[in-house]
DNA sequence: ATATTTTTAGACAGACTTGTCCAAATCGTC
DNA sequence: GACGATTTGGACAAGTCTGTCTAAAAATAT
């Protein structure tokens, strides 16, 4: 474990964990008000913390916003990141392992709190903030999709499925696996797991109908 | 032509006529500034009306939101219900007719201005009104799902699919319509007709290798 | 213990909005 | 042409919100 005392900042510790409630309790409002209808004393009253303690940290409302949008976007991407690691690269039965990385993805990055965020963020602001989000649009979802069609890429290698462009393969796997999750996030039920397991294997099922192959280890 | 004059309503041409463009107005305006953020201001502006009547037709900025979304809502429904009517009954080429079929549904219910509209509104108002839209959530896709679903079942009893759960199926074809637009719509980019053709074909071409069966007019 | 930085609470001006009121003007109808 | 309803423009009060300022308090580092 590195000590990982960051260096510049002076007065780091206290400093730093308002910050990051504050940026956690703007993204709680703005998403839940809207960008105009957020209000700064509401932010700050569910951050804990004084009016003048938010202006000090990130000075506008927009300069606040963009704050909140980037930490989403880090946290989001490390997660996609992190998840997509689980990728079952030798299965033994590959379509309970396809689900259960299915459900990990949607319980990870899409039901998730940042998950919820981003989606929010991305439709009240995406459109008058273009610039907000065109570094995530592009080392995001692309990102994922290669990532992703590379795995599926590796497995029909292997003799496991049959794809002809996996770039269209890995879209259309995440398409199956939001089909019945998408109604109820917007607006804001949580999902039950079982909900969560149904919907991916129902996904990973009509998946492997289109593109699975043999199964070296058929039961 | 039916000459078609309202009879109830006392002086209906310019005045309905007014109504329907402060409701487009207030659509275009709160999809892109938000409920808290929208200016009834510029609502009166874009519909070219005077603020005063805004008020004299809808009383609330609330109850504006309100006729917005029973309005939208309603054209929506109209317009799914009109596009599931050219599903492909009696097939010659299924693949092409559905291909057909899924870029009407982009074209018509998805991608057209109210579409969108009925999107934004969901996303930025649909937690925080769930009453607003209690009623298009078992109508709407609900009933969707199963008149497609329907549709599928009898293409399956035709013998041109082989479909366990015709639910399923309704809304699994439908996510990988949309599984290439989702990005671009969001960022409010137009969709060209030849994405919409290509997704479509890469949806249906999915769809069929998962559900699809015997081709009785093989080429 | 002291010095420095951060935080707090409150007050404050300025700007912006909503919703109402009213008299004049416009429109459609008879 | 006259009448009634609708629309208009402008003014208006009430309220809200942002962003700044200040002096006191708290926390941190030296």
């Amino acid at each position: 474990m590195t000590t990982a005392i960051t260096p510049d900042i002076s007065a780091p510790r206290s400093h730093n964990a308002k910050r990051l409630s504050i940026i956690d309790a703007a993204a709680r409002v703005f998403c839940q008000e809207g960008f105009a209808g957020a209000n700064i004393d509401l932010i700050a009253a569910e951050a804990g913390v004084s009016r003048q303690t938010v202006y000090n940290h990130h000075g506008d409302k927009e300069n606040l916003l963009v704050a909140v949008v980037k930490e989403i976007i880090e946290r989001i991407n490390a997660g996609v990141f992190e998840t997509l690691a689980t990728f079952p690269d030798k299965p033994v039965d590959l379509e309970a392992e396809l689900v259960a990385f299915a459900v990990r993805l949607n319980q990870n990055c899409i039901c998730s709190r940042d998950g919820k965020f981003l989606r929010k963020l991305l439709h009240t602001e995406g459109e008058r903030h273009p610039k907000l989000f065109a570094g995530w649009r592009e080392d995001g979802p692309a990102k994922t999709w290669a990532a992703l069609a590379a795995r599926l890429a590796r497995l029909a290698h292997a003799g496991w499925l049959e794809i002809e462009d996996p770039d269209v393969a890995a879209r259309q796997f995440l398409a199956l696996v939001n089909a019945d999750l998408q109604m109820a996030m917007i607006f804001g039920d949580n999902v039950t797991e079982e909900q969560q397991r149904t919907s991916a294997t129902n996904a990973v099922r009509t998946f492997l109908r289109a593109f699975g192959k043999a199964r070296p280890n058929a039961t």
